[in-house]
DNA sequence: CTTCAACCTGACCATACGGTCAGAAAAAGA
DNA sequence: TCTTTTTCTGACCGTATGGTCAGGTTGAAG
């Protein structure tokens, strides 16, 4: 490839100003978006390295470079997706009561699903397929925050602030039904005349399954 | 619609329970089977004919003697499970009111995630990656249904049996936490100590989510 | 029995994939 | 400037994959 771009940037034009740490993390940073993308829409079986490149304008043996193997670079994915999603539980733990921690939870969750799509499709697929390489977070990480989950939402049944349900099975709604806005965002786009949803409909999203939910926990809605 | 074999027996009297056409359909079942445990756990991309061939016990080659290409193999496995999704719509038509209908509907979206967990992933999968093959069904038999359902419930809604809320969003919670148990069987089975939930983990699962649900909706269950 | 179509399969092929590597180019350091 | 380190890349390699095919086997029909 030629590079015929004015002499002060870099070959690629990519990394214009900054430490060579800096270029490295941008460059880090295009793969990964690059890799989310395409094993969202391929899987990790179907996706390719040389696919991967051309989405992020590299050539593929570039790639090895900065990720050793596909796996690698997959797993890098996982992760940052996986932490975005904790993240979201910061809200969670702020609150006072149901009403405000549920509804913030899925507020946020649904904003992931709005923000991430692709990121959500990687790790749905990764958990399907039997997480063969997140196993050790299901099992660590993901098995403590529930379980600190479980015990606020039992502490607030105790203290008659919510109907008594089991915390397990709301803490799964609460992931299936905001997962589902990113995970088969093409079925529900499909049905919404093929379109995307707009923001009025996200809204509208965001405060029926808020709507239904925190009824159906028995917490009026604030 | 298959015709009525002639109930010949071979020359020498043996029993014809094994006939062409019924060793073919055996036949095409155990690759089926074995095809959709293969893409399930791997995908498509990621599942080899060679993989299929063996859980089938069959030489690979004879998997192209019944299916032309990995992809037709893939469509028809598709197609089985979401034929098996739109039988649990009966349920819906036959209900005289939300609690019933909706409850019902429920109990058989639950008991499909439990008794064909991988003809859900496969159909997750397909979905989540854009529904390369079964896009026509998404916007006929599926919108057609779709919008069948959110006729009814409008009804329900205008007679005052349910609270008012957006069908759509009601029936992507209700496809939603009903997959869940069965797309991501394998983290709550993780977070259940590694163990399959039991019979009467199940019959939780489903109690709970009818309870948030129905009376996230404003209907006492039945 | 003989015939014939359906069924089955080992061996093969072209392609595409993940990954490697020698060495060029660029930047940093002296 | 010259040297060293990091970054980049075209060309290449071994392997595994989806798919093919010629020829063998089976069993029903006549």
């Amino acid at each position: 490839m030629k590079d015929n771009e004015t002499g002060k940037r870099t070959k690629n034009g990519r990394n214009a100003a900054g430490s060579r740490a800096e270029a490295r993390r941008a460059t880090e940073d295009a793969i990964l978006k690059a890799a989310e993308t395409v094993f969202a829409e391929a899987g990790f079986g179907g996706a390719t390295m040389q696919l991967i490149a051309d989405m992020a304008g590299l050539p593929k043996a570039n790639l090895h470079y900065y990720f050793e193997t596909k796996e690698a670079l997959y797993r890098r994915v996982v992760e940052r997706i996986f932490n975005i999603w904790l993240e979201a539980a910061d809200v969670f733990d702020a609150a006072a009561g149901p009403a405000e921690g549920i509804g913030a939870y899925i507020d946020a969750k649904m904003e992931i699903s709005r923000r991430h799509p692709n990121g959500s499709k990687v790790w749905a697929s990764e958990v399907m397929h039997g997480a063969p390489v997140i196993q050790d977070y299901l099992e660590t990480t993901l098995s403590e925050w529930t379980e600190g989950r479980a015990t606020i939402i039992r502490r607030w049944i105790a203290e008659g602030k919510m109907a008594d349900v089991d915390p397990r099975h709301l803490l799964y709604m609460l992931w299936a039904t905001t997962q589902h806005y990113a995970d088969f965002s093409h079925q529900i786009e499909t049905l919404n005349g093929g379109k995307p949803l707009t923001d009025a409909q996200w809204d509208a999203a965001k405060a029926s399954v808020k709507g239904i939910v925190l009824r159906g926990i028995g917490v009026s809605e604030t």
